[in-house]
DNA sequence: TCCATGATGTCAGTTTCTGACATCAAACGT
DNA sequence: ACGTTTGATGTCAGAAACTGACATCATGGA
């Protein structure tokens, strides 16, 4: 993160980043599938989350209640990670490829709430359309979240996003 | 595509690419800035498409309103390519570097899109979250018309999913 | 007819990423 | 305690993606 800082991403050699590590480059792509992926530390914890936030919403819960209650955990997730989001942000969107890898990031994830909410019988496309909605939810509470000045709580800016979608589509 | 479709999006070179269209590697590089993005052909035509429709919507129009006059203009880019689509549909999928720049290419006409409320005056985060909105209704649209056995119009499929997104956030 | 311009070719080099094999240390069974 | 196994790391060679610098060539205008 510090060399990305200082020279950003396309400038860093994985050959640098191994050393700085005090590793071998070899090392590095034993670790990290690629480049990028040094970006974007193991995200199964969050994955695992989601799963579970999906799976133990009440039985009465409609779709959109589901996802307003995996928004809830995911938020908790992020919560000791303000300052690393912050970087992690500002390097991320310096550079089109770890903003490309970022996309597909978010859209597997979509892909996850969205097979999570078939589990629960809901049926196609309002899965999908259930979990884009709720990743739309997080990207713009997320980017709002990092960029603040003053570091709000990132459950209150989702759950003001999602209020502002829904009256944005009925008014 | 037809090297594409035959060996698999990996297992081409682009000094394949180039011999089968009869040019050197370097001149590919001056056509496309990747390998991948030969599969994105110039999207300008699109994006001028989508920032006129949103320019054209009256004044009168709500976001939301907004957003679907502009997947109705969205549909009429694609109609001569459902085949081409297709095509492309199944080689991107398959691949997750193509995925990838697919996911930033939808994400950058969220932008546009974006952009073109905020230019109507409409204010973050709504902009931003009725343009994501209307960008899951097209991403689920399009599956839906690509993957489909018998070629359904895509301005309904659309319409269909904006409907079915409304009442999933207002049930 | 000459020349300016834009597109293409040639070539050398950097960087990312991968496969194959060697090495080393900690853990394990006896 | 000792040989072995296993997992992590190192070493090396090489393919493929990309880039910069310069040469060539065709086309159209002065």
């Amino acid at each position: 993160m510090d060399l990305f800082t200082e020279h950003g991403f396309e400038q860093v050699t994985v050959a640098e980043i191994a050393a700085r590590a005090g590793l071998t480059e070899r090392t590095f792509y034993r670790h990290f599938s690629d480049k990028r992926e040094v970006l974007f530390p193991d995200a199964s914890p969050l994955y695992t989350g989601l799963t579970d936030a999906v799976a133990a919403a009440p039985d009465s819960a409609s779709p959109m209640e589901t996802v307003a209650a995996v928004l809830e955990a995911t938020a908790a997730f992020f919560i000791d990670r303000h300052e690393f989001s912050r970087r992690r942000y500002a390097v991320i969107t310096a550079n089109a490829e770890l903003r490309e890898r970022e996309a597909v990031k978010l859209a597997s994830l979509a892909d996850a709430l969205a097979a999570g909410l078939r589990e629960r019988g809901v049926a196609e496309p309002a899965a999908s359309l259930a979990a884009e909605a709720g990743i739309a939810v997080f990207k713009v509470a997320h980017v709002q979240w990092v960029t603040a000045d003053d570091p709000e709580d990132l459950a209150d800016l989702m759950r003001a996003a999602l209020d502002e979608l829904r009256t944005a589509l009925n008014p």
